[in-house]
DNA sequence: CGACTATTGAGACTCGATTATCATTTATCT
DNA sequence: AGATAAATGATAATCGAGTCTCAATAGTCG
């Protein structure tokens, strides 16, 4: 494979995923065998050290990267294939679950079950 | 320490935690020296087991423990101590987010911030 | 093309979390 | 008390995720 597109290469596929992935499974999209793993560890430490990339952490699925310019949104994670699906839209009612005397800076939504494809293949 | 009773203070601890507990946690509000760290995940392990404990994962914090029977709620977590607090009540329009196709069977909720104590300890 | 630098792939290595091993200790039963 | 079974603690072993090393390769420039 040509080099020195690689960085380029890896901020595409996460461009055009459907939700944030796991080094493993953008390994696997680039092709296993065309890149190394080592290099797609390389590239999303750049991407998020230049503060193109951004981890997310979906509860039961490790860390996974997203680009940062994406707007505020939540997860679906597949309890049968996985996978974490974006989600949009947001919640209401998330300031009154604050006790007194906490901050809060931020929140995280994952919704579990199972998508559209894992549903009509069961 | 008397034996036969571990699993059983093991169980009390977590009942009488204000949030979840990791492993590590537990061992050491157990007084680290007093029980052995195989003998607080033996018992994790069978409390999952026989249902009497339920794991779970707060965001940035691997994996925690808390007593099944406890009623549906959320967590907060603290960015300071790294502590998981219990919240209580839930939030409204989750439906909404979930696309067409897709099956719900649940859902996560991680406020972050600083916990009291942190907020007003800076 | 030839010299020089940046990037890569494979695999060795590190690190933390969890599990397995095993001799020892506590409980149980008689 | 004596024999047997269950639980424990210390530590070794394992496992996965991520990082590091280094020789080989692609890109650059003259």
């Amino acid at each position: 494979m040509s080099r020195a597109k690689q960085q380029l290469t890896v901020y595409r596929a996460l461009g055009e995923a459907d939700g944030p992935l796991s080094a493993r499974e953008l390994w696997s999209r680039l092709g296993g065998a065309g890149v190394g793993l080592a290099t797609v560890y390389r590239a999303l430490r750049r991407g998020v050290a230049d503060g193109t990339l951004k981890s997310v952490e979906v509860l039961g699925g490790g860390v996974r990267y997203e680009p940062r310019n994406r707007e505020h949104h939540h997860h679906f994670l597949c309890s049968i294939c996985n996978h974490a699906f974006d989600l949009f839209g947001c919640v209401e009612g998330l300031e009154s679950l604050v006790p007194d005397g906490f901050q809060m800076t931020g929140h995280e939504v994952v919704l579990r079950g199972t998508c559209d494809e894992c549903a009509n293949a069961a």
